[in-house]
DNA sequence: AACCCGGGGAC
DNA sequence: GTCCCAGGGTT
């Protein structure tokens, strides 16, 4: 026991001369003087980061709070504008999630998020991780967080053999264990810090890591092989054709997703569903021109290569228009952006 | 427990 | 190309 609480103690004053920077952090010279972040920017930040890295969330977290500086702003905001500045950051059903969770905080909890796992947990968007997060970083509680980087630090400390993610709780036991009831919303942060820059993926720094000397991997020298993992299934490839279509005063043919499933709530050009093979759907009943080229795009569980027709579009064509000065390709999602960025050189105005 | 859900940076 | 990222929701 003498030991856990050393490794605490030796990182938290690891954490106070090398904390990160960042738009929602409090340094830990700040806290010791009483200053405590926002729970709202904590909150934010957090849905933000969830399987996203910092250097990405920054821009999309400034924007965010300065559209919407308070939880009550956001909960007051038309979905769509939401949607629209969340394009680009992916994983869009967050952004759902996000601004349910700020009408909830408004309407049942007075504006004030709650400050127990418990009751943050209840919340939507908020599972096990974030709701450990909010409650340690935001109100100082003593709760462990178990992200990536906690699951990798853990695993390599104590060379767990368990591939992930059956080792979870087996992870989360050793990380409550060294959770310390002082400072525990800067002891989350620095052991998130140290599995960000240190404990590293592949090529950790282990020379310079405040916990090398307690580390189980690095006295056996098998660090890198942790943590263990379960083999993931190969990802298949999809394709579809995508119609971007202008009416003659400039305005575009798009369409709004359902809610539920791929880059759900968000904008997009018509189109059939993508399968194995393209399926033709044109939108409107007119000359679509095929371009050469092909959009090529990525998602978690597959490749797409979609198709791109053009064409221009008469006044008395149905279907949702966005007028020319209205349309933003920053609001569509990526590969959307990508669809009309190809489609564009192609088109005469 | 398994699957679905983005996008980008590091390698 | 692969792997990873301050994961949550659904079935």
């Amino acid at each position: 026991m003498r030991d856990i609480a050393d490794l605490s103690a030796e990182l938290l004053e690891w954490y106070d001369a090398n904390a990160r920077e960042m738009p929602w952090r409090t340094a830990p010279h700040a806290r010791k003087n009483g200053v405590m972040p926002d729970p709202y920017h904590i909150w934010m930040s957090e849905i933000m980061l969830q399987q996203t890295t910092v250097a990405a969330v920054k821009e999309y977290f400034l924007k965010f709070t300065r559209l919407w500086p308070t939880v009550q702003d956001l909960a007051n905001a038309a979905d769509e504008d939401v949607m629209a500045a969340w394009a680009g950051l992916g994983y869009y059903a967050r952004a759902r999630n996000l601004l349910k969770c700020a009408r909830v905080v408004v309407a049942d909890h007075g504006g004030t998020f709650p400050n127990d796992h418990a009751a943050l947990l209840k919340l939507p968007g908020i599972g096990p991780y974030t709701a450990a997060a909010v409650s340690s970083i935001a109100f100082d509680q003593a709760q462990a967080v178990l992200d990536g980087n906690v699951e990798r630090v853990m695993s390599r400390l104590y060379r767990v053999d368990t591939p992930l993610p059956a080792a979870k709780p087996e992870l989360m036991d050793l990380a409550s264990a060294l959770t310390p009831d002082l400072r525990p919303g800067d002891y989350a942060q620095a052991v998130m810090d140290l599995g960000a820059t240190i404990c590293t993926p592949k090529s950790p720094a282990c020379g310079i890591c405040p916990w090398m000397k307690h580390c189980d991997g690095r006295k056996a020298g098998d660090q890198a092989d942790y943590p263990k993992k379960t083999p993931k299934k190969p990802k298949p490839t999809r394709h579809g054709i995508a119609y971007v279509g202008q009416r003659e005063d400039g305005a575009f043919l798009l369409e709004r997703r359902p809610e539920k499933g791929l880059l759900g709530g968000m904008l997009g050009w018509p189109g059939a569903e993508w399968g194995d093979v393209a399926q033709e759907a044109p939108p409107a009943d007119t000359n679509w021109t095929p371009l050469n080229e092909d959009v090529r795009h990525t998602f978690t569980h597959f490749h797409l290569i979609l198709q791109i027709r053009v064409a221009q579009l008469p006044m008395d064509c149905p279907g949702l228009f966005i007028a020319k000065q209205d349309f933003s390709p920053s609001d569509l999602p990526t590969v959307m952006r990508k669809c009309f960025n190809l489609a564009k050189t192609y088109m005469s105005h």
